[in-house]
DNA sequence: TTGCCTTTGTCAAATAATTAACGGATAATA
DNA sequence: TATTATCCGTTAATTATTTGACAAAGGCAA
């Protein structure tokens, strides 16, 4: 069934709002979809929804549509949402502290089991229910729990240092939040950029964009 | 010189980016740089920055390369950080202070003028230099003071709601991280949905596939 | 059961994005 | 000043992504 042969990232990147869809549609008791539905509500074609889906395997059926609940199990499955892996979040400054609180991490295949942050003053503290160690723990944490992702929520001079010996440490994958682009040359390993800032940019863009567009 | 027309979304996402390694460049007092040079930082080709560039205009020179001062300041412009874009953010929870507090508006082409929570034991309290108000007050404010953009940092149930009234009062774009796909129907209107979520399960996604390539 | 309607999976076509190639302009150097 | 090497802007080729089309499979109603 599972055809997964190295996935377009267009594809991968997808996936997740599908599985949101297909969840608020179990929520409404929603049985099955056609991909024409479905197109309607996410607001794209029903060919693409097809397409992307077969990347995966036939889950559909001719003349019923999907059944929303296994679509949405084998989506799941596919991003890894039954998996636990251990993370660890650097970083517990006003925007670590609210990703550590705002952002479920277990029902995303991570367990959050360790927060570090280099001001002395916030060791001790909690985060929801996880104390703040200060980071020279980070070393014999790793090699006690060894976790296997690190968000990074750290001023951008430290984060490839930080990173660099994370990696060495056995992290895995990074979620990095600091004003730096991250790039880890061991190949084996994951880093997700998030750039909050080169978003609200965009955003910008294209507000002065509407600001023409009416003087035209 | 600018030949703006319709950029494709592509080439704008990668904007921001050339913007903040411009400005590191300017940072270290590097005065020119050729797309070779800046295509082995920014892990891209050379060919693509090029093309990128010249979307808006020759901002280069042959057998010079580009000026880094000058094109980061081009950058700019098309990006709008020139503008003082009034923006208001609802929902001053964990995440709401975090953006609050860590997001430089004021490069970005946007001014915080004010934020606001439902919650009225949050009324009054401050984050940064900016009081916090109630929701009830967003009508008379806007009628006021007139922001632009909105920043989302509320619970999905009311995010459509929310956001619809504050079309009717003027709000032109949405920066909006709810756990919800918002989508405005009027034209003329701009919407970033953040989804952090998303972000972190594709991350996992690829943890996942790192270690089903060790097994083989 | 039969026939019609729906809807998938897949292949082909169209569109978009990226990369390569190269002429011509400029800088650097002797 | 002449020569060589550099490097942009642009066009063409390649690759990737999205959309359209349709046969085959199955649901549904009579």
């Amino acid at each position: 069934m599972a055809k997964n042969g190295n996935i377009s990232t267009s594809v991968i990147k997808r996936l997740p709002r599908y599985y949101r869809f297909l969840g608020e549609l179990e929520k409404q008791e929603v049985e099955r979809i056609s991909s024409r539905e479905l197109s309607e509500m996410m607001k794209l074609t029903a060919s693409q929804i097809r397409q992307d889906l077969n990347c995966f395997g036939g889950f559909g059926q001719q003349g019923y549509g999907y059944h929303v609940a296994s679509l949405r199990e084998e989506i799941g499955r596919i991003l890894g949402v039954d998996k636990d892996f251990p993370t660890i979040l650097i970083g517990a400054g006003n925007l670590g502290k609210a990703i550590a609180m705002h952002i479920n991490f277990g029902t995303r295949g991570c367990r959050l089991v360790g927060i570090f942050d280099a001001n002395p003053r916030l060791t001790g503290e909690t985060v929801g229910s996880i104390a703040i160690r200060h980071t020279d723990e980070i070393e014999e944490f790793c090699n006690e729990e060894h976790p296997v992702i690190a968000v990074l929520c750290i001023p951008k001079a430290n984060t490839q240092a930080i990173a660099d010996k994370l990696v060495e440490l056995g992290i895995k994958s990074f979620w990095n939040f600091s004003h730096y682009d991250l790039t880890i040359d061991h190949k084996g390993i994951e880093v997700e950029n998030v750039h909050l800032g080169d978003s609200l940019l965009t955003l910008t863009y294209r507000t002065n964009q509407l600001g023409k567009v009416e003087e035209e």
